[in-house]
DNA sequence: CCAAAAGTGTTCTGTCTACACCCATGG
DNA sequence: CCATGGGTGTAGACAGAACACTTTTGG
């Protein structure tokens, strides 16, 4: 895939799905299904997504609640629960298989969108941005085990900005969060890097409901150069 | 109302409803209601908090939405959509009059709490802590003109910790977001203080769905010495 | 003049930034 | 031996913590 102009190396992409009926028919927008009566609200989540592309998110967090009453037809207000997903570099290698209605776009160029979807995104990216500190978090999008460029990578491509690459392994480094494993990862013909992970009690350190569902992974390695995220609504 | 153990001066108070019904019947909850078709999320809350509590908060805002299977009962699952609200100085000399199953109660020492509702506490006050430097908020807060002490006090109760007014105040100044009213507070028969404001601009530059509704505001001026939030679910 | 809160100055320390530099590797 | 990314050193700018100090007021 392509890289950013500013000299970023990574992107943040997502999915977004073509719609099949009125209203806005035919334009863009995120991916949905509806509730199920027998499942947690994550796990519903989980399942549109899925069916709807396939993925299977490491990382999946409630964004936001809407209940607009003008959206209501007669009874009970109707409402939506927005959540958004993380998807890492390797489980996207096998993702990029793009349906016939369903498309990959990067963040900083994304289409039209249907409904107010444009400004849920704008808030997902300034909530993951608050987040990307977070182990649990940035793990989702890198993997278990990564080189302290892959991790950076995935900063610049959350953040959309540069950052000296020195000073941000020094930062990280001296956090104490990262361990190193002893593993070397070899790019091209370079000089091998460290693979590091995050400590566990980095990892365990959190205290909301977000981080809840979707423990399982796959023991997969960070090795794309791209950066996927993808929002749902139930 | 009694003062904090640590060299803090305000505390941060919040009011509970005693349970009249199985579950956790006479345990102490938050504060709730139901869900009404012709109104918005936000309207249905503000109305659940000022039913059961009398208050009319000036800042409104979602917290979470709960969906656990395990509380569903037969046909769609149970979900409860949290709120939160702040409750400036002013606002509060009316209140602290308790119904019969209305307490208030200091953030640093809640009784046992019926459901979940110790963890939903601790992440609005996550969160709380979170926004405190937001203009939006601290306003709800601390009312539209306040003295720097007033305004230190607030960020106190609110952090929990005791911060060094001298550079408090040297760090509030230079943000540039306040300005001098060119009014004066006399507490006591102390030097009077200057009044200020936060500016415009600073009021102004949000973006999410947050801060959104109960712009109303009565004009009024914090004097009082503690900090009140309320929680309510809908 | 005293107490108490308002408000100012100064020093110290740690963190962030920019950028120069050295190291390891395969071709 | 050279190009490339991995990795280290260092000097200046800046922000926060600690605390001594001065000012204004009513009693």
């Amino acid at each position: 895939m392509d890289t950013a102009p500013n000299g970023i190396g990574s992107m943040l992409w997502m999915p977004l799905v073509k719609r099949v009926r009125q209203p806005f028919l035919g334009q863009w927008a995120l991916p949905g299904g509806g509730l199920r009566a027998d499942h947690s609200l994550e796990q519903s989540a989980y399942a549109a997504l899925e069916s709807t592309t396939s993925l299977h998110p490491r990382y999946l967090e409630q964004l936001y609640t809407f209940g607009d009453p003008a959206r209501s037809h007669g009874g009970l207000p109707m409402v939506s629960i927005v959540y958004w997903a993380l998807v890492g570099g390797a489980d996207a290698q096998t993702e990029p298989v793009e349906g016939n209605n369903v498309k990959w776009f990067p963040v900083d160029n994304l289409p039209e969108l249907a409904f107010d979807h444009r400004a849920i995104i704008d808030y997902a990216l300034s909530r993951l941005r608050g987040k990307i500190e977070y182990p649990q978090v940035v793990t989702r999008l890198v993997g278990e085990r990564f080189t302290l460029s892959q991790l950076h990578d995935v900063y610049e491509a959350v953040t959309g900005e540069a950052i000296d690459l020195a000073n941000f392994r020094r930062k990280m480094l001296s956090s104490g969060q990262l361990e190193d494993t002893g593993e070397k990862l070899r790019v091209g013909r370079n000089r091998p890097a460290a693979v590091y992970r995050y400590v566990q009690s980095a990892l365990r350190q959190f205290s909301s409901w977000d981080y809840s569902v979707n423990q399982s992974n796959h023991g997969s390695h960070a090795t794309g150069n791209d950066v996927l995220a993808a929002l749902t609504t139930v």
